[in-house]
DNA sequence: ATGGTCGGCAACCGA
């Protein structure tokens, strides 16, 4: 069975419901991950999903931050929620997807948004960074993010670092910017080692290829300079790895009327 | 070197 899988920062799924629609008709995912939904459960536009062909939804928001979501075609086993750092801040959902899907072999999906850690790169005087610091130990010390003893598994997300050197515009000039600071960098790719996952992106774009999944609202015209980082990711289950037939990036909706900072990247598996 | 822009929600917070 082949699934598509695409990972979204939307900011704000009310706001930009248009947009995500036209994403889905244009290239029909299977399962949809979305982050910064921020929007309360009750208010989630689930309606509008289910007409999209979306008929199951596990939903972690709240009112004005944060908020993750993962819609299906199939029903899920089961949903999970973990709280890190002791917030219920609703950056992290877990699905299983199995039997009533038609997997014999079950697969967690992880959905996180992990925090994006303020301007100052210093958690002595930054509780942000120190945040987002802490976050990604909770993340290495997680035993059901070791699908390595846990079988197979997906982890998608704004994970809000950007870990290689050809995952920003200038490594150099970043060295000192809160996304692509060594220390969280190396936590990042310590939760990745930690956990046996593998990297589908990078699998199919290897370095030193340069890939962008986020531009800052900020710079006048995005497309002139090119200033992106890569903040959004697909990691599988080495299990699954060699089952990535495809990574998109679909930069122009960068380009959009009213675009999110991020644009969706998607996988195709066969499962 | 600095400030630049968003969305939520109604003054700033978080990004």
């Amino acid at each position: 069975m082949q699934i598509t899988v695409t990972t979204w920062n939307i900011n704000s799924v009310r706001y930009r419901i248009d947009l995500v629609a036209k994403f889905i008709k244009a290239v029909r995912p299977d399962i949809l991950c979305l982050q910064e939904t921020k929007c309360p459960d009750n208010a989630f536009p689930i309606k509008r999903f289910r007409r999209l062909g979306y008929e199951h939804a596990a939903l972690n928001g709240q009112k004005g931050y944060h908020g993750v979501v993962v819609l299906w075609r199939r029903p899920f086993e089961s949903k999970t929620i973990r709280d890190y750092c002791g917030k219920s801040d609703c950056r992290h959902i877990a699905v299983t997807l199995g039997d009533a899907a038609g997997l014999k072999d079950p697969i967690t999906l992880h959905n996180f948004y992990v925090p994006a850690g303020g301007d100052i790169p210093d958690p002595s005087l930054n509780a942000k960074f120190a945040h987002k610091l802490a976050f990604l130990d909770e993340m290495h010390a997680d035993a059901t993010l070791r699908p390595a003893a846990a079988g197979r598994a997906i982890m998608v997300g704004d994970l809000n670092v950007a870990p290689l050197e050809c995952d920003v515009w200038s490594h150099k000039q970043l060295l000192s910017v809160v996304s692509h600071t060594p220390v969280e960098c190396d936590k990042l790719l310590g939760v990745q080692k930690a956990g046996g996952w593998i990297d589908a992106v990078r699998q199919k774009v290897p370095e030193p290829a340069r890939l962008f999944t986020w531009w800052s609202y900020r710079s006048p015209d995005w497309t002139k300079s090119d200033r992106g980082r890569r903040l959004d990711h697909i990691w599988t289950s080495a299990t699954l790895a060699d089952r990535v037939s495809a990574i998109a990036v679909a930069r122009e909706y960068r380009s959009a009327e009213r675009p999110s900072d991020h644009v969706p990247v998607t996988a195709t598996l066969d499962v």
